[in-house]
DNA sequence: ATATGTAATGTTATATTATAACATACAGGA
DNA sequence: TCCTGTATGTTATAATATAACATTACATAT
C-alpha cells in the first residue's frame, strides 16, 4: 500500500478517514448513509482512483444500488463535503488524505498504475492568487494534477 | 474579444497562431491538412473551449466530416503538437496562445461564460519539479486548471 | 400519533464524451 | 510499379454523466 508512494499502515488510514467523515457530518448534522459509507470506503481500499462504474458495479453486487444516479449521488456529497477528490484527468474518483484542512490538494498520478499521491500547496496557492489577481478573476477551486510515473513504474517495459 | 480578459487584436492573434502551426508543420514534415486547419480556425475564433461535438456539428455543416473520429483525430493532431490543449475540467478544447515554446500552461477558466485564458508558470514549474523530486516520481506532464469567474461575469446576477 | 417539510433514494430514460475496429485513399520513396 | 506510412471514411459501441420524476425515510412541530 502506498502513500506518497511509501509503505504505510493503510488500516489505520481508512479507519481515521472514515471516523473523520463520521465526525464531520455528526457536526454538521449531515447524514453519513450507508452508501455514502460505503463509496468512501471503496475509494479508501487503495489510494488509486476509480470511476463511477467501478464503484457502482460493487454497490450493484452488495444490492445498495444498481443505477448511474446511486453512485454520482454519493459521490457528489463526498466530494462536496471534502471527504474525496474527482480527478479531472481520469474523470475517476479518490478518497481525500487531508479531509480536516481546508485545502488546494496537488495529485501526482501514475498513468501506468493508475495511484494516486495527494500532496498540499501553499506555495502554489498563492502564486495562482497572485495570478488570478492579475487578472481580476475570482478562484473557487483550482486542480493540480501531475501526470506520470510513480517510482515502481519507472522501471518496467513501457 | 479577451486575452487575460483584455480586448486585443483578435485577428492578428489568430493569423499568428495559423501562421506559427503552418510553419512548424512545414519544418516537421507533417501534414496541416484542411480539416486540421479548421479544427484550429474553429478553435482559435474566440478564447473560449470548445467541445469535440459542438466542433464537429460545424465540420459536419462544412462537409468536412460528420463522425466522431474525425473530429478527434484532428483534436489528437493539435494537442499532441502543441497547437490546442484538452482542458480537462470541461472535456472541452481549447487553442494554444503560446505555441511556439515550451510550456505548462496555466488556464484560468469562467464556470459562467466558460472563457479560458491561458498563461505561463516558471515557478509552478519548479516547484512542482521539487514535490515530485521528493516522492521520486516522473512528470510527463502536468495540469493547472483554475475555476472561477472571469472579470464581466463576477457582477452578474448568480 | 400525526401532519408536514426536507433530504435521500429508486427508476427510467437519455445526453455527452470518447474509442475500437476495419476499410479505403493517397502521397512519396525504393 | 509497388510498397509503406499517413490520413480519411465509416460503423458500431464504450464510458461517463445527468434530467426528470416517483417514492420513501426521517426529523420535528403540533
Amino acid at each position: 500500500m502506498l502513500i506518497g508512494f511509501e509503505k504505510h499502515d493503510h488500516a489505520a488510514c481508512i479507519q481515521t478517514a472514515l471516523a473523520s467523515a463520521e465526525a464531520f457530518c455528526a457536526r454538521e448534522g449531515l447524514q453519513f448513509t450507508k452508501t455514502r459509507r460505503r463509496v468512501l470506503e471503496l475509494l479508501l481500499k487503495e489510494h488509486k482512483a476509480l470511476g463511477a462504474y467501478d464503484i457502482l458495479g460493487t454497490l450493484n453486487a452488495e444490492g445498495l444500488g444498481s443505477q448511474p444516479p446511486v453512485v454520482y449521488r454519493a459521490l457528489d456529497f463526498l466530494v462536496a463535503n471534502g471527504f474525496a477528490h474527482k480527478i479531472e484527468n481520469l474523470n475517476a474518483y479518490s478518497a481525500c488524505c487531508h479531509p480536516d484542512k481546508d485545502h488546494s490538494p496537488v495529485f501526482m498520478i501514475c498513468r501506468k498504475c493508475k495511484s494516486v499521491v495527494e500532496t498540499q500547496t501553499e506555495p502554489l496557492r498563492d502564486f495562482l492568487g497572485e495570478t488570478a489577481k492579475t487578472a481580476d478573476f475570482l478562484i473557487e477551486r483550482t486542480i493540480i494534477e501531475i501526470e506520470g510515473l510513480c517510482p515502481s513504474c519507472q522501471g518496467e517495459t513501457a
